[in-house]
DNA sequence: CACATTTATATTGTGCACAATTCAGTTAAA
DNA sequence: TTTAACTGAATTGTGCACAATATAAATGTG
């Protein structure tokens, strides 16, 4: 019933099936996030940015604008407003860097390091919600990872 | 290197390792289709309109603001907007039903009708840049499909 | 040292997403 | 038929993403 056969751009060659589903399944997941997060006050990015800095913290290791960009593929053009609302609500710090005043070190306040144990029941919570089998998790993940992998390995070796 | 067994929220949680791989992947790949699209003058999101738009003009039917919205799970916040930007270009008309005044549709001009033949290399293209193997891009599809599935069949039923 | 280049972040502007609200128009009920 | 409830789209406001540009600081070169 959906199968075509347009030699031209519709919705059922294969890159418009995979790509559509991906910008779907991705806004349905965070979704799914949303409602968990407002008890935390965070939106799904930030919460992104909250769990590098709860798994740096423990590594000991400052954290930069930079690294958090490095890590979420986000630039300071996204991250800057990001960091500054966090900090607005009192879970982060950014302050310049005195070596090097180009770097600005973002690090935890109590408040940030303490919002990590209310967290901690999300993954599990959003797992549940989802009311699908691990092991189909698992086989989608590696999936993404696969093609994600292959993504950012070129440069922009198209044409 | 990567292995992590914290019982609070970090990114090496199923469900974090997986809602990130969507998060990143999908913004992967539509930077991939950006520099395809910006030939046609469209946005990702535009071009998913259009190919709604150039396949119900195929069934004949017309197409409303809710059947866009339904399709690509987008509100009306965000498809209007989207849609002028559209009509500015001269692609689509935006009109208002005569028998129910409530109702908007939207309809491809000749120039949106023609774009469609420019269009029509881009999954090719795009296909051929990720350089990945078909199979595992069906692989990809189906796994999202199915999460996908379950997500969309559930209400609320969390907790 | 002076000066060009590079690096790290910030700023500006555009375009999604989405919650919440509004509003016109339709339908249903009293 | 007046009113109440509902529907479909538009509006408003917030928060990402990202391109392009700007700024400041560090680094390298002659």
């Amino acid at each position: 019933m959906t199968v075509q056969s347009d030699p031209f751009g519709d919705m059922q060659s294969l890159d418009n099936q995979i790509c559509f589903a991906l910008y779907v399944a991705n806004r349905a997941v965070t979704a799914r996030y949303r409602p968990l997060l407002v008890d935390l006050g965070l939106t799904y990015p930030q919460y992104l940015v909250m769990l590098v800095l709860w798994e740096q913290a423990r590594s000991g290791r400052l954290t930069r604008v930079s690294d958090l960009g490095a890590r979420l593929r986000l630039d300071s053009g996204t991250l800057t407003p990001m960091l500054k609302r966090l900090a607005d609500r009192g879970l982060v710090i950014r302050q310049r860097n005195l070596d090097d005043e180009r770097v600005v070190t973002v690090a935890l306040t109590k408040a940030g390091h303490d919002l990590r144990e209310q967290a901690g029941q999300i993954p599990g919570r959003l797992l549940r919600g989802i009311g699908v089998e691990p092991g189909r998790l698992v086989a989608l993940r590696d999936e993404l990872r696969r093609v994600l992998g292959a993504l950012e390995q070129q440069v922009g070796a198209s044409d």
